[in-house]
DNA sequence: TCTGGGGTCCTTACCCGG
DNA sequence: TCTGCCGGGTAAGGACCC
């Protein structure tokens, strides 16, 4: 649905997506996986498809199916391990791509962005010469990988248009038409609707978005709470959300599953552990702090439990992390076996920030408190996080004397 | 060998203080 | 003093996305 247009429109928001991004690059960096079926997941037994190239499509595979019922369908299929840190470095190269065309860039993940293009037309030309330069730049900046992308007036719309013809598409919905092109999609198409939301909508009798566009919003908030009356906007073509920078983020997380079920304690807490100083050494390469830490286990049979706890103090250490995590653990004593064990930092706040509120609200002894351990940090955070996080004696002396200088201070 | 790992947002329940 | 109500904060879990 290229359409030339003959007025601006209000907003000009692109949606780009890299088609089977992380096979494209294994197939640009190996030629001899070009044009071959290949699935891209861990070699574990317990692992699921990450991402599966075009080649293997037709057979019916794709994300999130287990890697062994991926293998029957396609035997043929060569199965090729992640390389993350080599998916990260294109994707570092097609983001600075998308930064050439705009200011504001909103990266969704690795392989996804919205572009806002509103004003852009003197210097690419209308929607659809901005989308063919985009798709072209990125090509090149990469080395051929290829890109899907949809303009239109709203990041939904262009998020299901970018969809619309995959891989290598270009879909132009002009904001007028937008209400009417939506209209004879599945609600699957809906952003935010996944199974569980989809059957809903096909048990009141909800098909198409138009079906979804036609509905009472009062209706669709009873029935579907506020997620409902988001549906009924998008079905109008109507999404206020406007195009945001990179967001700061909310929680940092860690998680295994484990090639076998266990239920011993100790070995808990030994991936506990592992869990931490992941999570630990992220948060101090970022400069953030978190004031809560929680614990997930997922038991054999598929319950997710977890546990959470706010912190007093905002923490980096592996450590403190750590402890927390196996008192949680204790706390609600969970009866295994269990497929998965995982933690997560959440209630971050910049390093930074936390020196302000302390400026504004802690004690004098707490602000010395806090020099004196980002002191630590500083001088001997490596070694604290290469060594399983027991502080090394230098540190230690050094804690002492920090603490006897505070006992010292008049203030207390 | 049937179900990953990184997240976000929302709902519900509960506690607490006024 | 007791009860109800309200709002905020916190916790647990569910659904969803890539």
């Amino acid at each position: 649905m290229a359409t030339k247009h003959e007025h601006s429109w209000p907003r000009t928001i692109a949606h780009a997506d890299m088609d089977a991004f992380y096979a494209a690059v294994e197939q640009l960096d190996d030629p001899s996986l070009r044009g071959k079926p290949i699935l891209v997941g861990p070699r574990s037994h317990r692992g699921v498809v990450l991402t599966a190239s075009y080649e293997a499509r037709p057979y019916r595979v794709g994300s999130a199916m287990p890697m062994a019922k991926a293998r029957r369908l396609c035997p043929d299929a060569v199965i090729v391990p992640p390389r993350f840190d080599r998916y990260q470095d294109v994707s570092r190269t097609v983001m600075s791509v998308f930064a050439t065309f705009s200011p504001d860039v909103e990266a969704l993940s690795l392989d996804e962005a919205f572009l806002d293009m509103t004003g852009a037309e003197q210097l690419f030309g209308d929607p659809e010469a901005m989308g063919r330069r985009l798709k072209d730049a990125v090509c090149d900046a990469t080395g051929g990988l290829t890109v899907s992308v949809g303009l239109s007036s709203t990041k939904y719309v262009a998020k299901v248009a970018s969809s619309y013809l995959k891989p290598d598409g270009l879909t132009i919905v002009p904001p007028e038409q937008a209400k009417a092109w939506l209209a004879p999609l599945p609600v699957s198409r809906l952003w935010g609707a996944g199974p569980k939301t989809q059957e809903r909508l096909h048990d009141l009798g909800l098909q198409t978005i138009a079906d979804v566009a036609d509905a009472d919003p009062k209706f669709l908030l009873k029935k579907l709470g506020k997620p409902g009356l988001l549906f009924h906007s998008l079905a109008h073509a109507k999404d206020p959300r406007a195009v945001t920078g990179h967001r700061g983020g909310k929680s940092i997380g860690s998680e295994h599953t484990l090639d076998t079920d266990i239920s011993d304690v100790e070995e808990i807490k030994r991936h506990l552990r592992r869990s931490a100083e992941n999570i630990g050494r992220r948060l101090r390469r970022k400069g953030t702090q978190a004031f809560g830490v929680s614990v997930k286990l997922k038991t054999a049979d598929f319950q997710l439990l977890s546990r959470q706890r706010r912190l007093n103090e905002a923490t980096d250490v592996t450590e403190t992390i750590y402890s927390v995590g196996v008192e949680l653990l204790k706390a609600f004593d969970p009866r295994g076996p269990f497929r998965l064990i995982g933690m997560a930092a959440y209630d971050l706040v910049s390093t930074e920030d936390k020196t302000q509120l302390d400026l504004f609200g802690g004690s004098a002894r707490q602000r010395q408190l806090d020099a004196a351990i980002d002191d630590l940090s500083e001088r001997y955070g490596a070694n604290i996080v290469h060594r399983g996080n027991d502080l090394t004696t230098p540190s230690l002396a050094r804690l002492a004397a920090t603490l006897d200088f505070l006992d010292d201070d008049p203030d207390d």
